[in-house]
Formats: structure tokens, sequence, C-alpha cells
DNA sequence: TAAAATTTCGAAAACGTTTTCGGGCTTCTG
DNA sequence: CAGAAGCCCGAAAACGTTTTCGAAATTTTA
């Protein structure tokens, strides 16, 4: 591969002057600077970014890391399109991205990107390990967090509004007449389900109406089929169910078509997150839009203006949620 | 940050020294290795990577070029799962993963990591533009390729069985008693819809069964609606669809049941790729698996190969196929 | 015991870039 | 026209590694 000195050779210039050309400096004439971009031009020439890496002390690469139980990706549709959002600003800024899946029993040593310094800082997502948030911290390097599901409170990060989003949701089934609603979720020990679970009380009580506990089950993505299974089977069940995620929903969808009942005509069912998924289900899932790839666009741009040194502490940004009416709320029967 | 001199400082000994006891050579005493080792651990010094690459010429980074309309990830779960495999295989044989998505209508310049020499190969998976793969050509870097959507012939490549796929597929159909059925897809141009309409051909001329061209819709993902919509207003609908993207096949659901019909009660359906959904949808999904994690991982090995020049000329790899059966196809009523 | 072989270490160069600073040259000023 | 000011350019150092090669020290061999 060509390298900048070989551009200086051919254009009788020093590597440094071809480097002012290049990085548009203005000690250099305007000749010379035209003869060294035709030169480097015709060459498809440009500048290697590890020599500028290592002379600049920066890499011009962001860390993506993932982390869950399995699948991080395809199992969640969630985490596709903040990667989206990411990737898409990162390229923008012109920085790289780099990207690493942890599980989330994962013990081990940091990722390689991390300890061998390859990038200027970091975007984490997911379920994140107290002992591996403490490796970071001495690590002197930016980081942003993502909808994290434990409280942490010195990093900066991005979180869903979920307990206005559950709000939202429950409200709306309140608005259809609907007074017995299920909460189902995944693991309950996690933040955002807990801040979920919170909005439907809050929801509930300021309409007051009761909460029965029977009509909460949490626990597993996938299980959204059998807790749905239990709220049918219940004496007095559910005319409604609000699902704390759309795949919850969805396992619920299975669980009301395998009973033989229709949605919304015999119960209403609300998501949240508003996946791609929700569009296609018959009938489309009403849900709580959260906005993933701006999500993913404002970690960015937070994690840009730490390493740039124009933030002087944490920020948190809360994004707000909307209410996306579809085909499967409908009024009590 | 602490570097290999400061080590080499603390230690006693010269920078090559150190480099020498952590890259385990073999001129070197246990006793000032074990020193050294000692000082490096207690100071959590790791080489740096960048310094590293610009001695080695190797940037210990692999790119990962997806490219699609739109939401190349979230909106088509293959991509998802196969980045997962090419992440696993990756992270197993240390290297970073560079991460960048590409509109298929891009028409600029390389993405910066390939422009800058930050990678020291690729895996480019969607639909490639022929002027993208002749800049790539001249780069002088590995190249493999995910299921191309066009024909090249001097990369190496990673292949979905799709014709045997697509006859796995309609041959079962067949064996339920089915004679009229559908093909679906999307934008037939693509070599993969093209090899799976050959391989539906293939199944209902072995099975001397006529081909109408009438069953045939191709075109657009999200289309599968339409597609169906349209099949079943014929006065000769089909029995079964075999639809050549699960996408479709979600889709197709979506409008079977708008028109009050029952699978696989009233019509058949089978999908291809085997994407989450599938499982999930009512009923579940027969379809035809592809391995996308395995086409991760086997394309990864292949470039690890070539970046080692151990591969003196391009190899396709063609992964097979299964059929899982699941509920949505049932006998020719 | 002298010579030869082996072991252990470090100086220096190299990878590709950017930045600083000084010097030479030209142009402006009084 | 002398001095000041401004414009161009390049040498050199620096970023953090690894590798080569030679030298010194030690051990083995004859």
């Amino acid at each position: 591969m060509a390298s900048i000195k070989d551009i200086a050779r051919e254009a009788n210039v020093s590597p440094a002057t071809v480097s002012k050309a290049l990085n548009k400096r203005k000690d250099i004439s305007e000749a010379t600077r035209e003869k060294i971009l035709r030169i480097a031009e015709s060459h498809d020439f440009v500048p290697s970014a590890i020599g500028r890496s290592l002379k600049n002390q920066r890499t011009e690469n962001i860390g993506v890391i993932f982390c869950r139980e399995s699948q991080p990706l395809s199992g969640n549709p969630f985490y596709s399109r903040v990667l989206e959002g990411i990737e898409a600003e990162l390229t923008i800024n012109n920085y790289n991205l780099v990207l690493h899946l942890l599980p989330n029993d994962y013990k081990g040593t940091l990722p390689k990107m991390l300890r061998e310094g390859q990038v200027d800082g970091v975007v984490l997502a997911g379920v994140l390990r107290p002992d591996f948030i403490e490796r970071l911290r001495n690590l002197s390097i930016g980081v942003v967090l993502v909808d994290p599901k434990i409280i942490i409170d010195d990093f900066s990060q991005v979180l869903i509004d979920n307990e206005h989003g559950a709000f939202q949701a429950v409200e709306h089934l309140i608005s259809r007449g609907h007074e017995r609603i299920g909460f189902i979720s995944g693991n309950i020990d996690r933040m955002s389900f807990i801040q979920r679970y919170k909005g439907y009380q809050k929801a509930l009580s300021f309409h007051k109406i009761h909460l029965d506990k029977d009509l909460v089950r949490s626990g597993g993505l996938e299980q959204g089929y059998d807790h749905t299974v239990n709220l049918l089977k219940m004496e007095n069940p559910p005319t409604a169910i609000f699902a704390a995620n759309d795949i919850n929903a969805i396992y619920g969808y299975k669980a009301i078509t395998d009973n033989r009942l229709r949605i919304p005509e015999d119960i209403s069912v609300i998501g949240f997150y508003d996946i791609e998924m929700a569009k296609i289900s018959s009938p489309p899932l009403s849900t709580v839009r959260v906005y993933k790839e701006e999500m993913g666009s404002i970690a960015v741009r937070i994690l840009l203006q730490i390493i740039n040194n124009e933030l002087d502490r944490p920020v948190t940004t809360l994004v707000p949620t909307r209410l996306v009416e579809r085909g499967s709320v409908g009024p009590v029967k």
C-alpha cells in the first residue's frame, strides 16, 4: 500500500507537506497543495488510520457492546434497531463501529477492543454485570449506557420513559372500558420492567381501579405464552392484557388463539416497544412505540461529546414514548 | 495509559525484552520473564493494538458490511443471525468486528474502514453493487461473500443451497397431496430467488405437475400480503403456497386470516429461512431452515485462511438446508 | 584452559502519520 | 533600501510496538 512518503517523493516535497495538504492546513501554497492532491488522487491515496491513530492517540473507533442471555441481536429486535441508529450516527461522524456481543453470565477479561485500547469510547446495552462496569470505570474511556437494566448512576445514559409509556398503554385500555387488566413481562428484577410495572400501577390507581396481584405475571420473554394461558384460566380472567414487551405480547397472541379466543373481540392486548413484528401480526398489535434508532443516535452523540471533553458530568436522557393504536385493543365486552 | 516503556523502566530492562516476555519468545531467561509478567500484571498492562498494528501491518480487525435497501438488520432477521455467527467466530479467533451498514443504492466512496486500511479482510452480505465489488478488487484485502444476490465468481463465498431447499419445501407440499402450489417471493432478479424458483420448478416437474405461471408472484418482501390476496382471488386458487422467504410467508398469513381462511385447514403455507418469528406465529410456520450462524462462522474461517495465505484460490461453500415441519402444512382438502 | 557454543539482553530500525519549530525566501513598510 | 512581516516548506520528534542482529555473559566442549 502506498504511504505518505511515496506521495511525497513523487511530488518532490516532504511527508510533512503532504500531510498538511491532505489535512487542509494553511501553511502551504495553493500550487503545491493542488499538485499533491492531484498525485494523491491518482494513486487513490488515503492516509492510514493506524498511523494517524498512533500519532493522535485517537482510534476513531467506537465500541458497541450488547449484553444478553443469548442471541443478543436476533432474539430481541430492540437491539437491532438501536444498533442501526448507532451505526448511522457513527458513520455521519466518521467513526467506525466495533461490535461485540457478550453473554451476560460472562466472567472473563474485558473484550479485546477495550483491553487493547482500540476504541475511544463505548456504548453499552443490555444486562450488565456490576463487575464488568467496575472494570470499565478505571479504563479512562468514554461510556454511554443504553437502556441499562440495573441502576448505575455515574455514567451517561439513554433511558426509555418506561413508566410513562406503560401509563399510556394502560390508560388506553382503561379508556376502552377495561378494568381487569393483566400485566405480563420478562424478569421483573430488571429496571425496565419495574418501571413499566410502576406505570401500570399508577394508571390503575389514578383511575381508582383495584390492582389484583393475580393479574400480574412476570419472568421470561418466551413465557408470555404460559403467563397468558394462566391468566385465561382464571375464574375471573382479565378483559385486556398489557404486555411489557411486544415479544411477550406475540406469545400471548399465540396462547389466545390456541384457546380459540379472538383479539380484540374476546380480549384486548397491548404491547411495548413496537417491533417490526407488531405491524405484521394478526391483528396488528397496538403498542407503545420506543424510538430505538433515536436512542442509538442520541447515545452516540453524547459519547462523542464525552470524548471531546465537552461534557463535565454524566447526562441522562429520557426518551419519550408514543402510543400507537392498531387493531389489538377493542372496547370491553 | 501505560506503555511498554513504562514497564521496561520499572523492570530495569529494555522495551524489546518486555515485548519478548509478553509474546512468549524464547530468547529470554525465565527469571526476567517472570519479573516482567508480574509487573505488567500489577499495572493491568496489555500492549496497545495500535502500535502492534503499525509494526505488524495487521489490524486484527475484520469488516462486516451488510448491504440492503433499508434497515439491514431489523428488516431481515437473516442478517442478525449471520452477524451473530460472524461475531462468535471472530471473538474466538481474537479479531475485532467492524460493522458497517450500506444502503444498496449507495454510490459514494468506500466505507472508512476500507479506505483507511483499518481491516485485514471483510465479509460482505446483501445486494452488492457491481461497482462496489470492483472497487474492492484492487484493494488487496481478503473478501468473503455471504449469500450474494448477484453472481460474482472470483471471490470466496458462502451460499445457501437455495435450489435444494426449495425443492424440499415443494416436495413436502406435494407429499401432502398438493398440486396447485403458489410461489411468492421477493424480487426475482436476485440470485437466491431465482434459485428457489428453480427448485420449485424442479419439484413440480419431477412429480409431473404442471407449472401454472399464474401461481407465481414475486417482488417485494412486504408484498407477500398482496401476492397472497391475489392468489386467493383466483377462480382456481392454490391449495398451498411456498413462500421463498419467511417474511413473505408471515405477510401471507395475514392475508389468509384477513380473508377468514384457516391455516392449514383451508390452505397450507411453507416458508424459507426459519427466522425466529416462524416459531411464534400461529400456527407455527413450517419452513426450510437455513443455518445462518453457521454461514457467518464459515465465512469468517474462510476469510482468516485467505488472510493467512492458506488459500490459493477462491472457495465456495454450499450450506445445506433442512425441512422443519411445524403446523402450517396440512393435507390437501 | 582455551575455544566454541549457547544463552540473554538491548540498540536501533521500522511501521505511517502529525505537529512543532526554525529557516529561507518573498513581500510589505517606512 | 534596510528592516519587519509574512509565507512556505522540511527536519525531527513523537506515538507504541516488534524484530533483527550483534554483543556480552555464561556454559559447554575438547
